[in-house]
DNA sequence: AAAAATAAGCCACTTTATGTCTTATTTAAT
DNA sequence: ATTAAATAAGACATAAAGTGGCTTATTTTT
């Protein structure tokens, strides 16, 4: 029955003896499958009399989509992203998709899921003087800091500040914010102590540590947010 | 072995027996079903000896996700736009997905796809002063837009100007431009005649009508995205 | 050493799927 | 109007697959 679906939503018109040649299976068989699979829920419509034969309602299910674990994490965020930064248009439908894949995990790592999703901040869009001086990070960096921040663990940067001084540190990532299109990390800073805020785009290397560390609360970055002007 | 799977995904640990008791089959049919599973690939670790149990690896896919048509199209066409808008970080796993979704369509249709998702331009982020008069458009409008740019069909439009007037067009979707946060609508109007961009926020109602419209170039509509100043 | 757990072979038995034949119905072409 | 080609579905014998109970082997904790 999956090879059938497969073979409908691709071949638009086949007929019920053309499906029962290539899986090999007497059209008695096939026409129960169909029949099956119209009790499950698949719009199959057929055409009756000569000329007639089997096929896919346009509009039903691609199938079938799995993901690994990683992916299936990476895509619930992009959706939550997506949706706080509430520029719909085609978000009107990922709502569902993203019930799915809430549902999709177990109750303990939904708790999981949902705390990484509460890590991310949406801010203001950047100003546009702001937004002339962003670049997008090297690939490296964005793979260490996404690893980093998922896992928990702390981060080796190489950081440029905006006077071009470089500085060497180690930062945990506690919270991301977006100030569309440049990415922050919200983090404590612990060979200096204390949090601070970091322009992802300004990260020149980074190398994701093992050392893991217990969240703070929002609250406790608030002051700095404040302090960069970074407010949300 | 689909209850199996969803049963595992939940319990963190449970024994066979807890299995074959919980759907009231055989310890043996567990087993069994266990080792096919296992034989389809899916990681299901087993711990021998008292106090084991069976338990599915921690990081082994979510399951599947059933996607209608509609919702599949949405998902590949907010993939792509946040491609587009490269403020990467959690977009390392969405290629796989992309990737994962167009193969789940029938070629025919990835054409249908590939044509709707082309039919959407990124531009520049909008400025601050644009920004600061930007509002969400009313539910209703973007629904009716969404139906009418996939379906391809022409659109009724209450449209307010930035003087305050407004007026009744009917417009032909042909592309939608993104300078975030704001949605434009690259439309020909047809009461009027020639090419016209509508702020969608701008637009106080709308509704999709029946009539459907051949698409026209990118290039006809360059002179009045530079007219509006809405350069790419 | 015993108990508790997975893993898997064997075989009778039960359930399900399949194929063949049949009838009814719909639709297009002759 | 008739015929051919198509779906739809019932009946029944047969083939295939799944299940349960038994067994043995192995691993791990108590």
């Amino acid at each position: 029955m999956e090879l059938l679906a497969v073979q409908l939503k691709q071949d638009t018109h086949c007929t019920v003896q053309d499906l029962a040649r290539q899986h090999d299976v007497s059209t008695r068989t096939i026409t129960r499958d169909l029949s099956l699979m119209r009790e499950q829920g698949m719009q199959i419509d057929a055409d009756r009399g000569r000329g007639g034969g089997v096929r896919l309602d346009r509009n039903w299910g691609v199938g079938r989509l799995n993901l690994p674990y990683a992916e299936a994490v990476d895509l619930l965020i992009s959706i939550a992203v997506a949706e706080q930064m509430k520029s719909p248009i085609f978000l009107a439908s990922l709502g569902s998709v993203r019930r799915q894949l809430v549902a999709s995990f177990s109750p303990e790592k939904r708790k999981q899921v949902d705390r990484l999703r509460s890590r991310i901040m949406i801010g203001d869009t950047a100003s546009t003087f702001v937004q002339a001086s962003a670049s997008a990070p090297p690939k490296r960096v964005v793979q260490a800091l996404h690893q980093a921040f998922i896992t928990q663990t702390e981060l080796e940067i190489r950081y440029q500040r905006e006077d071009g001084e470089t500085s060497d540190r180690q930062i945990a990532p506690h919270y991301l914010l977006l100030k569309y299109p440049i990415w922050y990390v919200v983090a404590v800073d612990h060979l200096r102590g204390g949090p601070r805020i970091f322009r992802c785009d300004r990260m020149l290397t980074a190398r994701k540590t093992e050392t893991s560390f217990r969240l703070s609360s929002k609250e406790a970055f608030e002051p700095s947010i404040a302090k960069d002007d970074l407010s949300l």
